[in-house]
RNA sequence: GGUGCGGUGGCGGAGAGGCUACGCAGCGGAUUGCAAAUCCGUGUACACCGGUUCAAAUCCGGUCCGCACCUCCA
């Protein structure tokens, strides 16, 4: 290869060569969502980015083992269950389906293990119990909380003395926690909570238990890359690293940590306390078949700037795609450009990545063996994975295996648009234009586009 | 208050001492019955004030503005 891949760190705030643990196998955790609700198009930048860094891990290591959790026991889920009444398992089983399908449908791949937080119950109250015989925890009122004190590097990762964190506390101390910044690993549950059984009574784990206790189980000790939100540095990633070190003598629990930008809408965070979210499922629903568009709207910014959520980013994002799949029509992939792998190994720098992708569909004009590493470079991003028919929605009844991904109105199936288009180039024909505008004015009002060849033949488009 | 990130052309967005990316939109042209699509061409920029330098959007100092984390949050 040849550029190494170089990843900034937030642990050392600065930009590093990657240093795999072992060359041969990468390990990648990313923290997933909370199901209780659909996710936001903010929750999907991650999910984008990382699916982004996977795909050239895979290309440049091969073998990459990919992590990403589903938190599905939480106080958030409790709620949302008493306000509608509806079981939990109902409910996180629901939106983890909704998270996957969307995430999929902005072409990103399963991670390789799905890790759900209620699965790891075990593991997690051993590892609580590690830290209380080592001094790290303590029990109290039902709670084990960890000690932050009781750790000499606690904030490494950001940026935060403990001194600091107890003088500036600003929110009410429980009664129960010695010192503000300790946190809770356990807490004891009602009867109409959900809970387990464990040496503290019946209760459920604290937040940031389950990625500790679910990383050591599945990928080890010390893992090469942890990523997920800026908003996760502190307290969550902070104290995963806190329980996780210190019940590992010390180890570090993931060399590289990588945290992506926020999107934002109007230069502010979008949030769910904010209100000022778009679910991934509604952005679908306007931009059918679409996803790609969002995806590539996601990557225009390099992961740690911030990205402003527009609709017409997206629409610009589609009419980049829309001009590749043109050139790539009935193209397949071959090998990915240099270019674009050194842009991405350069700490996914994807604005370049999709500069040079641009240069080489300036090539690809011409070349058609560029079109074919167009294809290929562009799918390292996650972009062009379908084909032009797919994308365009042009069904192909000849043997009916090709349908489009949406349906389309029965008045403009197939069918009636060819019907359309017949009448049309007989109207051409007898020099009837007005017939012939009207019926592509009709056409465009349902969002079909006609394209007249020069060879006197017309295709569409679905927009 | 503490900590961190950022301000680049109409918009999006790289770059990071000299060769002024790239895309979208715009404009001009080719093509077209008219369009679309396609092709060719084209302009505008580095928040502000100082400094270093032969040379600064890029380095240094200061100012202003925006955002975020410190509490659940991707």
């Amino acid at each position: 290869m040849l550029s190494k891949l170089k990843i900034y760190n937030t642990l050392t705030n600065k930009k590093e060569e990657f240093k795999p643990i072992d060359p041969n196998h990468i390990t990648m955790y990313v923290c997933g969502p909370t199901v209780y609700d659909f996710a936001h198009v903010g929750n999907a930048r991650p999910v984008v980015v990382f699916d982004t860094l996977a795909r050239l891990l895979r290309h440049d290591y091969g073998k990459l083992t990919y992590a990403r959790n589903i938190t599905d026991i939480d106080d958030k889920i409790i709620e949302a269950s008493q306000q509608t009444g509806e079981d939990i398992s109902v409910i996180t089983e629901k939106f983890t389906k909704h998270y996957e399908e969307d995430m999929t449908q902005l072409n990103a791949e399963m991670p390789d293990i799905i890790p759900k937080a209620t699965d790891y119950i075990d593991e997690m109250i051993e590892l609580i119990s590690d830290l209380v015989e080592k001094g790290h925890a303590y029990e109290a009122e039902g709670h084990v909380l960890f000690h932050v004190s009781s750790m000499d590097d606690y904030g490494e990762l950001s940026g935060r003395s403990v001194a600091d964190l107890l003088a500036g506390a600003r929110v009410d101390v429980a009664s129960y926690k010695k010192e503000a910044p300790d946190f809770v690993l356990w807490k004891p549950s009602t009867d109409d909570q959900p809970g387990w059984d464990s040496p503290w009574g019946r209760g459920r784990p604290g937040w940031h238990t389950e990625c500790s206790a679910m990383i050591k189980k599945e990928l080890g000790t010390t893992i090469d890359i942890h990523g997920g939100g800026l908003d996760l540095i502190f307290p969550h990633h902070e104290n995963e690293i806190a329980q996780s070190k210190c019940s590992h003598d010390g180890a570090a629990l993931a060399n590289h940590w990588m945290h992506n930008g926020y999107l934002t809408v109007n230069g502010e965070k979008m949030s769910k306390s904010l209100g000022n979210f778009v679910t991934v499922h509604e952005l679908l629903e306007e931009f059918p078949g679409k996803g790609e568009a969002i995806r590539m709207a996601l990557l225009t910014a390099q992961y740690r700037q911030p990205v402003d959520f527009s609709r017409s980013g997206i629409l610009q994002a589609k009419k980049q795609i829309d001009n590749w799949q043109r050139l790539t029509k009935g193209v397949n992939p071959s090998v990915p450009s240099e270019k674009v792998l050194n842009a991405l190994r350069d700490d996914l720098n994807t604005p370049k990545a999709i500069m040079e992708l641009h240069q080489l569909a300036k090539k690809a004009k011409e070349n058609d063996e560029e079109k074919s590493i167009l294809k290929a470079s562009a799918q390292m991003l996650g972009l062009l994975n379908l084909n032009y028919n797919e994308w365009f929605d042009v069904l192909t009844s000849e043997d009916g295996s090709t349908l489009g991904t949406i349906e389309i109105s029965p008045a403009r199936d197939k069918e009636g648009i060819e019907r359309l288009i017949k009448e049309r180039t007989e109207a051409k024909k007898n020099k009837n234009f007005a017939r012939a505008d009207l019926i592509r004015d009709e056409l465009d009002a349902e969002f079909i586009k006609l394209l007249d060849h020069p060879d006197g033949t017309t295709t569409w488009e679905r927009r």
